[in-house]
RNA sequence: GGGCGAUUAGCUCAGUUGGUUAGAGCAUCUCGUUUACACCGAGAGGGUCGGGGGUUCGAGUCCCUCAUCGCCCA
């Protein structure tokens, strides 16, 4: 126990008990003897380690950790790790700007290598300043920076109070987390859930990576309607059609209208010529062809957008691709083109860009009169990769998928059934997990054209020739992993084979970032490295996120798990809302209204800032004005009560073994009895907001009316009376401190320890049994009937403008004669309290105690 | 275009299966420095529950419809 300061506060607590709580192992997971039934998993979401932290991650780490002291005071063994999700083009690109640095897979390691820069205050450096350097090289930069900020996290985490078990942490990209994520894929592949296809594939021309399905968004962009004339090869009038894209004419294969177009029904079967290439190409009818877009009729090419491919697909036209992986135009025209005016045209745009290439044909098509009329502007959604800047292109690539039931619809099934047997709280979340699962268009595209991500495990083996079989890839055995196909050489092989015919080459590529998140339940667990472990917390009791990431994260692990084990990887899926501004907009940092985590909680206080963030319920925005932060000065002053009340609480002298022998007393313990169970019972249902609401207008309450009423006894002389004011002042605290420490840990931490050993959050959540143990036949309608006098007789007197320390000579009060004999049980209390003279009681017709009279002895000043 | 959510006091939000007079905090105003707390306490004023229609003895709550805002998907 420590001693009780004179005059308690807030500032220092955190760093005391965050000392205090890792000394004493306070949040270790202790799984000695234990049993599932006994374990209250968590599947931490891993932040992004190169990322920056914001007020929504505290937010919503908050909510988790709200749940996780619950259910570690009810008595469950909490498994709560922390992962960092430091793999993937965001820990790329803070590297690269960090460092001045850029990956250059062709250039040597270097020993000792210094980087031009460390550090560069978020300041851009140009791709053509940045310094090129080895894979290893720029690996090794990767790994340096994102244990640098995984340390910063950590500390913030600590500081806001996060009771994470940090023994369990895990980082993404960390051997354990390679060997898994390997180990799972390579199973994939097994079953035959992993594949490779040669396809066309939404690319990024700026990352020269491709992109997966969830990473897309629309943007609404500037473009222009171009009327080109296509001629008919019977000689007949000119088709004309509106495009968007003219710079993609030479890689027209077909012309498409809507089954059901008058005006082209009878074109269907026929061929045209295209403008400037000269390349004969024929009308096909498709029902994706929008009849009122346009003249109805487009041009399709490979490839201008989606549905171009859907096209090319379901109309099996030839791929006439243009486009390479920089978003240049090929040097080689397609075969298609003979022409020698064609010939002539595609070698003005080769090696173009997307955007001088369009102003070159443009012109050529206004020269040649196949322009017709004016370009007209629009505005139209075009799919953005969510971190590029450049619109995507879809070039032909060879990539490896994971099926996701896109083309499955037995698993799509299973995947929608995991949806409705999963707890989601609240539960319309639900609906947005079912609408992508539905919506899904293709299998999922993980891997990647880029470096610091877990390599994807196999090799292909080279044909006499030198050319790689890619039919027939090489996967490690389990014992293998994990490996480094650029680094290792399979079995069977030795190095010197690399690259050399009959020998092999290494896959390249790394997998997505969410292929190895979606196995953090695997990862944090010790999925095929700790089997005791994972059959201890696996599935998990809960999974908390944000609505963000339902798509991304929260399927693909539900997904993985699916493919890996056939089972749900967790009970319920708790998801927190975002952070509005007052504008009610979504934070951001290009508005400038993020506010660093950091700086709030020094200037608050971490109980203020929890307390704000637990009081608002899952899936609910909760907005947050940085200028005026209400409810965490609202957290703050609650905080502070609670030390002052406990303060004064224990002031008071008690006896020990004393018998709660006062029916008000008895009274106000009944009534908290019902707050444990209210507050337990919303806990319970994930309503952690509702539980703090009820504790906390429950408290203010017991400080104005009990408390009040109270205090002189408690103060006065020692006797029985004296001591059950007393005992019950204690008990009541007691409760309180528990009913509070979920949200404010440090000021809870702190009161307990001045009348307890050990600490709160081991301590027993409280049950109403400790409460109504010591009750009696008391009921809540004592303290209500003596509460409700006490606040008639302080309307008076305020009413009268007048002291609350004013002499009331004679107080007349009525109700019905019940609630009257619960008054005159507590009189005492009564008359000290509003200094009152003579107490009348009158039988009236009212149900409850009402204040009939109040005579105020009016002092000369 | 489809889906989901929201709309309650000046502001931020509660409001359970439909049930007395719709609540809290902040802000405002008044009073008060009382042996926990001035980072305080007491009290007061403030709402046709987004509009319209319906079901019901009774609707903030259920149904229909419209409007506005936000998010997701196309």
């Amino acid at each position: 126990m420590t001693a009780i300061p004179d005059k308690p506060k807030l500032e220092g607590l955190e760093e005391k008990w965050g000392e205090t709580w890792e000394a004493q192992g306070t949040y270790a997971f202790n799984r000695e003897g234990a049993t599932r039934e006994c374990v209250y998993s968590i599947d931490t979401p891993p932040p992004t380690a190169s990322g920056s932290l914001h007020v929504g991650h505290v937010f919503s780490y908050t909510h988790t950790d709200v749940v996780a002291r619950f259910q570690r005071m009810n008595g469950k063994r909490v498994f709560y790790p922390m992962g960092w999700d430091d793999n993937g083009l965001p820990t790329e690109r803070r590297v690269q700007n960090y460092y001045g640095v850029r990956c250059d897979p062709s250039l040597p390691y270097v020993e000792n290598y210094e980087p031009p820069h460390q550090g560069t205050d978020g300041k851009n450096i140009k791709p053509a300043d940045q310094q090129p350097v080895s894979r290893r090289n720029f690996i090794e930069l990767c790994e340096q920076l994102t244990l640098e900020d995984e340390k910063l996290f950590e500390d913030l985490w600590r500081t806001l109070g996060l009771s994470v078990d940090w023994k369990q942490s895990y980082r993404t990209i960390g051997p354990e987390s390679l060997r898994a994520s390997q180990l799972a894929f390579i199973r994939n592949i097994e079953r035959g859930e992993a594949y490779q296809a040669q396809a066309p594939t939404l690319w990024d021309i700026t990352f020269r990576t491709a992109v997966a399905q969830a990473e897309l968004e629309d943007r609404d962009q500037p473009s222009a309607y171009h009327a080109l004339a296509f001629h008919p090869t019977d000689g007949s009038d000119d088709i004309v059609i509106d495009t968007t894209r003219p710079e993609l004419l030479a890689a027209c294969v077909a012309l498409v209208a809507h089954p059901d177009d008058e005006r082209y029904k009878d074109r269907f079967g026929t061929t045209v010529r295209t403008p400037l290439f000269d390349v004969e190409v024929p009308i096909v009818a498709h029902h994706l062809a929008q009849q009122d877009k346009g003249t109805g009729i487009a041009m399709v090419c490979t490839f201008g957008d989606v549905t171009d491919v859907v096209w090319w697909r379901e109309l099996h036209l030839p791929n006439r691709a243009i486009l390479g992986f920089d978003g240049r135009v090929l040097s080689e025209a397609p075969e298609a083109i003979t022409s020698e005016a064609g010939r002539e045209h595609y070698a003005s745009i080769a090696g173009k860009t997307v955007f001088s290439a369009k102003k070159i044909v443009v012109e050529a098509l206004q020269a040649s009169g196949e322009l017709i009329g004016e370009i007209r502007n629009i505005t139209h959604p075009v799919k953005f990769f969510e971190k590029g800047d450049k619109p995507l292109e879809i070039v032909s690539t060879r990539q490896w998928y994971i099926k996701n039931g896109a083309h499955d619809e037995a698993l799509r099934e299973r995947l929608l059934a995991h949806g409705k047997a999963l707890s989601w709280h609240p539960d319309f979340m639900r609906v947005r997990y079912e609408n992508w699962v539905e919506g899904l268009s293709g299998d999922w595209l993980i891997s990647r054209q880029r470096f610091f991500g877990v390599p994807i495990p196999v090799w292909y083996p080279l044909n006499d020739a030198g050319e790689p079989n890619f039919d027939a890839p090489i996967v490690p055995s389990e014992a293998q992993l994990p490996v480094d196909p650029s680094s290792d050489a399979p079995s069977g092989y030795t190095e010197q084979q690399r690259g050399e015919p009959g020998g092999f080459i290494g896959e390249v590529d790394v997998m997505d970032t969410w292929a190895t998140s979606s196995i953090t339940p695997q990862l944090a667990g010790g999925w095929e490295r700790d089997a005791e472990l994972f059959d201890l917390v696996y599935p998990y009791d809960l999974r908390p996120q944000g609505q963000d990431i339902i798509r991304t994260w929260l399927f693909s692990t539900l997904l993985r798990s699916e493919l890996e084990a056939s089972t749900l990887p967790w009970k319920n899926a708790g998801i927190s809302g975002w952070i509005l501004d007052p504008d009610r907009k979504k934070m951001s940092k290009s508005k400038g209204n993020v506010v660093t985590p950091a700086s709030m909680l020094d200037q608050h206080g971490s109980d203020a800032v929890r307390y704000w963030a637990a009081s608002a319920k899952l899936g609910t925005d909760a907005s947050f004005d940085p200028q005026n932060p209400k409810q965490i000065k609202i957290g703050r002053r609650l905080a502070i009560k609670v030390l002052n009340a406990s303060k004064f609480t224990l002031g008071f002298e008690a006896t020990p073994g004393a018998t709660l022998s006062e029916l008000l007393d008895q009274s106000m313990l009944k009534t908290l009895a019902g707050v444990v169970r209210d507050a337990t019972a919303a806990f319970e249902s994930y309503d952690h907001a509702r539980a703090l609401e009820i504790t906390e207008s429950s408290f203010w309450t017991f400080c104005d009316d009990y408390l009040e009423l109270v205090k002189d006894r408690a103060h006065g002389e020692i006797g029985q009376a004296q001591a059950s004011a007393v005992a019950a002042l204690r008990i009541a605290l007691s409760v309180y401190a528990r009913l509070f420490a979920p949200f404010i840990p440090f000021a809870t931490e702190e009161v307990w320890s001045w009348f307890n050993e050990g600490s709160v959050h081991q301590a027993a959540w409280p049950v109403a049994e400790e409460l109504t143990e010591h009750s009696g036949a008391a009921t809540s309608a004592t303290l209500d009937a003596v509460s409700q006098a006490l606040i008639g007789i302080r309307g008076a007197k305020s009413t009268a403008k007048v002291s609350q320390k004013t002499v009331a000579t004679r107080v007349e009060v009525g109700g019905p004669q019940p609630l009257l004999e619960q008054l005159r049980a507590a009189e005492g209390d009564l008359t000290s309290v509003g200094h009152i003279e003579e107490l009348v009681y009158t039988v009236t017709e009212a149900a409850h105690i009402e204040i009939l009279a109040v005579d105020l002895q009016l002092e000369e000043r």
